[in-house]
Parts: structure tokens; sequence; C-alpha cells
DNA sequence: AAATTCATCAACCGCAGTTTC
DNA sequence: AGAAACTGCGGTTGATGAATT
């Protein structure tokens, strides 16, 4: 039953990384790669728990890290996925090529919020700090805590102008959402809930209860509505097409690669963590279910994973 | 110059979801 | 099927250096 524990806990080091430990991780993931954090430790040579080193190279030693200030870009594009995305900072870490979630959490708690509270931004719920009418409502409903399993299954939409494939919003959309410039195409899942109460209503008898219900999820739809559309200037296309990691050899043909994992994974939308990197987009539509969907027509399936299929002109 | 406060950030902790046995 | 381990995430802590008193 089980497994043995990952590490032996009595004789693993704490504390500050030394450069002799440092050096050791950087050259055993180096040769074989990142990855089955379990038994690194013991293989490297260091007295640590492989917690201890996923974290230091994925924080400190991984070599595609930025190092240096944040620009003020990256401070706008950190407002406006955290007031998308709540404080999911794997999520807006993965927005910010050589950033890592700690050091944009860090930098949210030591600078930006501060950057907003001197706006006279909430920072937690982005809204006028003394806007006490939404503010509540809002900080008991974060972005990242929205409940989408109301959603209707999306259509896929190619976007002529950038062959990118998005998911939009089935009814109705601002175009100049996905047509302005290369980055501005977003995911935008509208949750079927207008309709719904509208047929809802139409067709059986309404209680008291039914009612103040139907005010309720009016009141959430609206609150989603807004952390929808409120940053459509952003480019939030969550399939999963990351930069590989190029200094890992052996990863691509083990069990643990990118690939593979994605394959053993459950993707989900919105609210948790796309976790795995890949050498191409993956079609969010497909992977979240609607594959068979009449709309989605240019993904292929190769052992059950669905990509994206890019017109060769493209 | 010493003491205190503040700011920063690496590292740890606990948890949830997933995987393995 | 279910117990236990693995992985990754978000929140928090604590060490350190800088700034202030």
């Amino acid at each position: 039953m089980g497994r043995s524990p990952c590490c032996e806990k009595a004789h693993t080091n704490k504390g500050a990384w030394t450069k002799e430990e440092d050096q050791r991780l950087i050259d055993y993931i180096r040769v074989h790669g990142e990855g089955c954090w379990r038994s690194l430790p013991k293989a490297a040579g260091l007295l640590r728990c492989g917690k201890s080193c996923r974290l230091r190279w994925i924080n400190y030693l991984r070599p595609d890290l930025k190092r240096g200030n944040f620009t003020e870009e990256e401070d706008e594009l950190i407002i406006k996925l955290h007031s998308l995305l709540g404080n999911k900072w794997s999520l807006i870490a993965g927005r910010l090529p050589g950033r890592t979630d700690n050091e944009i959490k860090n930098y949210w708690n030591t600078h930006i919020k501060r950057k907003l509270i001197s706006r006279g931004l909430d920072p937690q719920t982005h809204r006028p700090l003394n806007d006490t009418t939404t503010a509540a409502a809002a900080a008991t409903t974060p972005a990242s805590r929205l409940d989408f399993r109301n959603i209707s299954p999306p259509s896929a939409v190619v976007d002529k102008t950038t062959n990118k494939n998005s998911i939009l919003h089935h009814k109705t959309i601002n175009k100049t959402s996905s047509n302005n410039n290369n980055h501005n195409n977003i995911i935008l899942f509208k949750p079927k809930m207008e309709e719904d109460n509208i047929e809802e209503a139409s067709s059986g008898t309404t209680t008291e209860e039914d009612q103040q219900q139907q005010q309720q999820q009016q009141q959430q739809q609206k609150l989603q509505d807004h952390y929808m559309y409120k940053c459509s200037d952003l480019n939030l296309d969550l399939s999963i097409g990351l930069e590989p990691f190029q200094s890992e050899p052996t990863r691509a043909s083990s069990g643990n690669s990118a690939e593979s994992r994605l394959q053993q994974n459950n993707y989900k939308v919105f609210g948790t963590v796309q976790k795995a990197v890949v050498t191409q987009a993956v079609c969010l539509c497909c992977q979240v279910g609607f594959q068979s969907s009449e709309a989605c027509r240019n993904c292929q399936c190769t052992n059950g994973f669905y990509r994206f299929h890019r017109p060769l002109n493209s």
C-alpha cells in the first residue's frame, strides 16, 4: 500500500542554500533533467527534501529566470491579471516569462499593493477604496473563486488576423476584442444565466424563494461579467502553449515528459492552473471536453491528445 | 553610533488535487 | 477501493540589509 516517504526529515538541511548545494543541484539537473524530486536529493548528494530542491530550482536556479526589477509594463500586466484571476500567482507568472509565482507574489505584496492603494484602489477588489456598495460583494467573489460550472459550451473561433483559435463568447462579443491586434485574443465564457433564467421564469410558477435565487444569480452574473469583460484588452488565451524548456535532455523521453504529463492531467479552466509545458498550443475547447463540437474543426487528435491544427500558410 | 523600524525576498508550511500501489 | 505518497500552489515566516530615529 502506498509508497515510502519522500524524505527522512530528520536528515535534511533547512534554511538558506549554500553555493555548494546550489551547484550540486544545477549539475544534477543539467545531466538528468528536472523532475523526480523525490529521488533527486539522494541522487544528487543533497541533504534536502525533494520539495526544497524543487523550490530552489524553480524560484532561483532555473537558467531562464529573468533577473532585475520589474518594468512598468510588467507592473501593469500583473495588475490586470490579478484583477481578473485573483491570487493565482502561478497563472499570472505563466504570462510573465522569466518570472516566478513566488517572485510575483512577493512583488505584489511589497510594491503593487501600495501602488494600487496610492491610486485609491483596493488591491483585492481593484475597485475604488471608498466604493462600499460593491466592494463587499466583490471581496467575497474574487475572480478566481467565481463559479464557472454554469458555462455553455463555447464556439471555437479562428481569429483571421492571427490564425489563433480563441474560444469566444457564444452569443455576443465585442468584436473589437478579437481584431484589434495580436494581443487581444481573450477567451470569454459567457455564463448562460440570463437565458436560463428567462426560460425558467416563463416555464413554471415562481415562488418567492425562486425569485430570491434569481436575484442572487443575476447579482452573481453581473459580477462574473464584470470580471470577464473588464480586461478585454488582455491576452488571456489560456490555451496551453508555453515555451518548451530545452535544457532537459532526458525529459522528453521519460514518463515525466510534458506531453505525457499533459495526457495524464485533467485540465480545468479558470481558477485552477494549467500545469504542463508543451511545445505546441493545445486547443482548450478540446481539453475541456468540447472536442466533439462541430465548431472545432481545427484540431487534430493524436493519441487522444488534441492540438491546434495550424494552417500551413500561417 | 546604537537601537529601532521598515522593506525585501528566499524558504518553509500546510493544503488540495492527483497519482501510485 | 482506498490509503498513502507526490506535486504544485498560496499563505506566511524569518533572516537580512537599509533607512530612520
